[in-house]
RNA sequence: GGGCGGUUAGCUCAGUUGGUUAGAGCGCUACGUUGACAUCGUAGAGGCCAUUGGUUCGAGUCCAUUACCGCCCA
């Protein structure tokens, strides 16, 4: 078989994508008694594409689900898509008002249609993008969540919640986004610092030339106050206590009220309280029985409660506010005041809190079982300080927001009596529908997320479940990997459904990764124009290299400070892989034409013992890292053992051996080969493409088949030897000082030199006979015992751990450079011999320590004293 | 304002229950094609572990404090 020079990612990658794609690899079907694992996809929005973040996301996913492949798990990952109210429509919109026409011209029934025409045009990206990528996920089940199904799922549960009394109407403050003319979620908001005026404005006390002065921000909601509100610790209003103020420019009182809400170091200690048109104020008003005044319109403009000034926007109303105030002498002050002022994420508007009429999901019912699923452990948190987050949220939970003014979305299963407004709530409209009118709103987005792992395997909550053998089979999910901003908006509420409808939760594992940011640790934008494109980047580097990157980059926990040049570690690292397969197959063939003997001996030697040590050692590190949902350090672990270990010794060592003994090659390589074919399988689940094509050109007879189904053998304890490791450590040091003294004293590797290495003791002695062959070969010297200065030669003297060794060469000595080397080494010796000298003469050292600890520090000791001997006899004899 | 993180080499980060002379990658310096690999190899330089105090035989690691930087909630 040809084994290319280089790794054509671009080629090979689309022939393993078209491979899996093609046979359905990836498409699962249950099989009970075989253990699953299965997952869905945090559903991405219809309109968008994958940033890196999502990239990362998905190949978080994918990793694990590979891994589960290879051990043998059936392995199910669903895709879709969610439907995404407002961003989906506003696109439309969008259009609509380039052609100059709007939604209302089209009426709800054309402009609906026009919305899923737009999906089925531009939906597609997200697939693309995810094969791309590689994401091993089961096609034929992906779900839409406006699909038929998943949308007679949403009205049961509306049906269902609404009668079980937990869905309701009522009066709430909104994110009032007055362009797009809806309420917005929290999540749809940002906040912006901006510097506005704080106006002190005096609230005359009934029958009393006395005032009371209160700060604002938004004078022009005066219409709509209903109290002053003061704290009830603050001493400077007693006398205003229950009485009453005359508004300002309205002729109306409304009482004093005292509240702990209120600060009393804030402006002058007295809140003007307008339930209407303020969160907080809403909540003082519910408390004190107050009236919600609502006194903006739809557009945000003053109405019939604000008099002369009704009819003026927000920004006019409050010029002219102030102007009077000052006119008839109520204004005290003004001062500069900075604060956040929350604008529209969609259409930058400032967000107007407005009271209206919405539906409203009582959400303590719900929350408490999920509380509980999260801190007895039966939902697992990584990282697990997000229990913590979950728990305030969940402990100060708030009634849910369901209804949406938009026209995309599931229209609320509600029909209001024409003539009486009887309300009507079932999951069909009602026969005689001529005579009911459907509720205008659409539902929240997330109120079909919610029910995601649920629905995506067919769920009806009805009889027909128990014969569902998708949902059996699949559900609980094993894990979910998902951003940390929608832990409330998804994950509590997945939870809250799961066991509402399942009694059982929705999934077990979950996993909120990093933000992926630029280098400077700003987020990723397309108007900051930090954007990084996945898809550019997998056409520049490799889908494998981006991949290996973004999960080498990802700590648990914490951000990733990404940009371009960084994937050229992911690059380099499957370049490394490639050239190591590349070796080893040539190797093998120039050994099979040798003939040499084929079958794998078990060996003694060290290279052979520490490899495998090193090898099972890794393994398990690496699984034990994915367990613990440390991917960035599973990655790592390879890495480091792939390119120092594999690589760098390994490789070099079986070299000289092949070399030295032509007879034992073809079991060498063959040997080699095993190693690196287990390589490629616990690097599959991060780099597929690359790890598929090497596989099948490491073996024959692979047409057809993928490493994805190859069973990766556990690694096995019994193969880790600390002695094996400990020993190859003070040959590789050994190799190390020679080649730097080599170095030292300029003498190029590719001259031949010899050395004189005497170990500290019989032990070293014969680990050095073992591993001679090798040391002269990877240091190019050749072992005498002869001292070759009387022949003329230079030498520079070295030691390291259990050897001391002198090497001869042609040339001068660069002995400064020598000495100044081992003077620096005895300084660190004696610096160290210190220490561990006070340690073990400290008496308090010696009783409290464990017996361990103390054993060990005398053995360092001893250690250290040996070398640090040596090295003052080749002192002392340079000055001689 | 409340809560949660972070601060270790020039940069990005590891450092598991306190027991190392504090590690890695990138970058940097010098040398180098030895038949896998210059997308590379060999060798090397580089750190008062943010501050102050405490607990301990022993602190990068535990506790407290201050400073700065993030994120979430209000």
């Amino acid at each position: 078989m040809d084994f290319p020079k280089n790794f054509d990612f671009l080629t090979i990658e689309q022939k393993w994508r078209d491979f899996w794609d093609r046979g359905k690899l990836y498409d699962s079907t249950p099989k009970p008694g075989k253990p699953k694992f299965s997952v869905v996809i945090p559903p991405p929005n219809v309109t968008g594409i994958l940033h890196t973040g999502h990239m990362l996301n998905n190949t978080i996913q994918d990793v694990y689900c590979r891994m589960k492949r290879l051990e043998g798990y059936e392995v199910c990952w669903v895709p879709g898509m969610d439907h995404a109210g407002i961003a989906t429509q506003v696109m439309v919109e969008k259009d609509l008002a380039r052609q100059g026409k709007t939604k209302e011209q089209l009426g709800r029934e054309e402009f609906v249609k026009l919305v899923w025409e737009w999906k089925e045009k531009n939906g597609g990206t997200i697939q693309k993008q995810l094969k791309k990528l590689g994401a091993s996920v089961d096609w034929s089940k992906e779900r839409f969540t406006l699909d038929d199904g998943l949308s007679l799922n949403v009205r049961k549960v509306f049906v269902d919640l609404y009668r079980k009394g937990l869905i309701y109407k009522g009066h709430r403050i909104v994110n009032w986004d007055p362009v797009s003319g809806t309420a917005v979620s929290d999540d749809e908001i940002f906040y912006e610092e901006r510097t506005d005026k704080l106006y002190f404005v005096k609230y005359f006390v009934e029958n009393s030339d006395d005032f009371i002065t209160v700060a604002t921000t938004r004078p022009e909601t005066i219409f709509g106050d209903t109290a002053v509100a003061v704290n009830p610790n603050d001493r400077r209003f007693n006398q205003y206590k229950n009485k009453k103020v005359k508004l300002p420019l309205v002729n109306k009182f409304v009482p004093v009220i005292e509240d702990t809400y209120v600060e009393m170091e804030f402006g002058t200690g007295a809140l003007k309280i307008t339930p209407g048109h303020d969160y907080n104020d809403f909540e003082v008003g519910e408390r004190h029985g107050l009236e919600q005044l609502n006194i903006f319109t739809k557009d945000c403009r003053l109405n019939e409660h604000a008099g002369e000034f009704a009819g003026l926007d927000v920004i006019e109303a409050r010029k002219r506010v102030v102007k009077r105030l000052e006119a008839e002498g109520l204004l005290v002050k003004t001062e500069d005041y900075v604060h956040n002022v929350a604008l529209s994420d969609r259409t930058k508007a400032i967000i107007e809190p407005l009271l209206s009429e919405q539906w409203f999901v009582h959400m303590k019912k719900l929350a408490d079982p999920a509380i509980d699923a999260v801190n007895s452990g039966k939902v697992r948190f990584y990282p697990e300080r997000y229990v913590k987050v979950y728990n305030h949220w969940m402990d100060h939970i708030r009634d849910w927001c369901i209804s949406r003014q938009l026209w995309w979305g599931h229209q609320i299963p509600i029909w209001y009596r024409k003539d009486t407004g009887e309300i009507y709530c079932d999951v069909n409209p009602p026969d005689d529908a001529g005579n009911w009118r459907q509720d205008e709103d659409v539902l929240d987005t997330w109120f079909s997320s919610w029910l995601w792992p649920l629905s995506v395997f067919g769920w009806e909550n009805n009889e027909n479940d128990s014969k569902n053998e998708n949902l059996n089979y699949y559900y609980p999910t094993d894990f979910l990997s998902t951003g940390a901003e929608i832990i409330f908006l998804w994950v509590a509420r997945m939870i809250m459904a799961g066991l509402e409808y399942r009694k059982e939760i929705p999934f077990r594992d979950v996993y909120f990764h990093s933000i992926v940011r630029d280098a400077k640790g700003q987020k990723m934008s397309k108007t900051l124009g930090n954007y990084v494109d996945p898809i550019e980047l997998m056409d520049k580097y490799g889908a494998d290299a981006f991949r290996f990157t973004i999960i080498y980059l990802a700590p648990l926990g914490n951000d990733v400070l990404f940009d371009e040049e960084k994937t050229i570690l992911g690059r380099n690292f499957i370049t490394k892989i490639w050239n190591a397969g590349r070796m080893l197959h040539l190797s093998r063939q120039a050994a099979e034409s040798s003939g040499s003997q084929q079958k794998v001996p078990e060996s003694d030697d060290l290279v052979d013992k520490w490899m495998d040590s090193r090898l099972n050692s890794v393994l398990s590190e690496a699984k034990s890292y994915l367990g613990q949902y440390r991917i960035n350090d599973y990655t790592k672990s390879l890495y480091n053992f792939v390119w120092n270990d594999f690589c760098d010794w390994y490789i070099e060592m079986i070299k000289v051996r092949i070399q030295n003994h032509p007879e034992l090659a073809a079991a060498t390589v063959k040997r080699a080969i095993g190693i690196y074919e287990r390589i490629l399988k616990v690097l599959h689940p991060v780099i597929p493409f690359v790890t598929e094509e090497l596989w099948h050109l490491m073996g024959e007879g692979r047409e057809g088949m993928s490493i994805s189904f190859e069973s990766l053998e556990d690694s096995d304890p019994a193969k880790i030897s600390a002695n094996a490791e400990s020993d190859f450590g003070k040959i590789a040091m050994l190799v190390t000082s020679l080649r730097n003294a080599r170095a030292n004293n300029e003498v190029h590797f590719s001259k031949k030199i010899s050395a004189n290495v005497k170990p500290f003791d019989d032990a070293h002695a014969a680990l050095l006979t073992s591993m001679r062959p090798y040391v002269e070969k990877i240091c190019n010297v050749h072992f005498t015992d002869e001292d070759e200065t009387s022949s003329g030669f230079s030498s520079a003297e070295l030691v390291s751990e259990g050897f001391e060794a002198r090497i001869f060469f042609e040339g001068s000595a660069s002995d400064e450079k020598q000495k100044e080397k081992l003077t620096k080494e005895l300084e660190n010796l004696s610096k160290y011999l210190d220490v561990i000298g006070k340690k073990l003469s400290n008496e308090n050292f010696i009783a409290k320590a464990s017996q361990e600890v103390v054993t060990k520090e005398r053995e360092k000791q001893k250690e250290a004293q040996e070398k640090l001997e040596k090295i003052r006899a080749i002192l002392s004899a340079y000055q001689s």
